[in-house]
DNA sequence: CCCTCGTGATTACACCTGTAGTCATTAAAG
DNA sequence: CTTTAATGACTACAGGTGTAATCACGAGGG
């Protein structure tokens, strides 16, 4: 599986959220803040079909594009890159950090430790 | 703070274990999977000054380059940005996320358990 | 039938990155 | 003194990325 550069993974985003889509449609959808044009969107498109992260379907003239990876497994491989890089491929280390950095809640603890009693029965 | 490349990032590990040290020290501490030569590692060395991610005290004719940022603030802001990204800035769903990808052990949620039992008291 | 508009394909271009090579300078070795 | 080795500065160059513009073509409106 290709990498993604971060401007390709908003399209990603778009198709992962609703597919098929036209060119224009996920143009639509891309969040504004891009400022992006219609014919940078399709330069995109483009990247990722070479990639094989998307595919097409042609619906007359144009294309229909839907993701060709899963999410999920996208986002576990650049998780998982990111804690191999940083914290040795470990999750404590990276909890640890977080709490450090006051990005844990009281709230957040709580929920974290009913996912694990979870995750243990 | 600007963004440190992947590449450049091995040569920041290999200073903040162990600063200062000159171009041809650093060379020699990086991992050796990467192969690099020498002037790869100066390569990297200018663009990490030029960012403001180094600092270079003069010894002689040559510097010697110490880290500008402090580890532990690269690392919250790539993690912050990774969760950001992918887990909508929640920690939960990481946490919850690798749990389906059974890179949690036993022993992980044991220590993770534990952690934030430390961090509510 | 002709013009326009939407569409994918192709091309553009600057900046970043990985990965060096070359050059000038100078300290050290002899 | 002269040769050499180390060093930072500068240059190189291909591939990826952000951000488009342009082109050719064909369907639909008049």
């Amino acid at each position: 599986m290709e990498r993604i550069a971060e401007g390709e993974y908003a399209v990603m985003e778009v198709l992962w959220d609703e597919a098929p889509l036209t060119a224009a449609e996920v143009a639509e959808r891309v969040p504004a803040e891009r400022g992006w044009s219609l014919a940078t969107v399709k330069t995109m498109l483009s990247r990722l079909l070479a990639k094989g992260a998307l595919a097409h379907e042609e619906d007359g003239r144009r294309y229909l594009y839907r993701p060709a990876i899963v999410r999920e497994d996208y986002v576990a491989e650049e998780s998982g890159r990111l804690i191999d890089r940083m914290f040795g491929g470990r999750l404590t280390p990276l909890v640890a950090h977080l709490a450090a950095r006051d990005r844990l809640s009281a709230a957040d603890i709580e929920e974290i430790e009913a996912l694990l009693r979870e995750l243990k029965s």
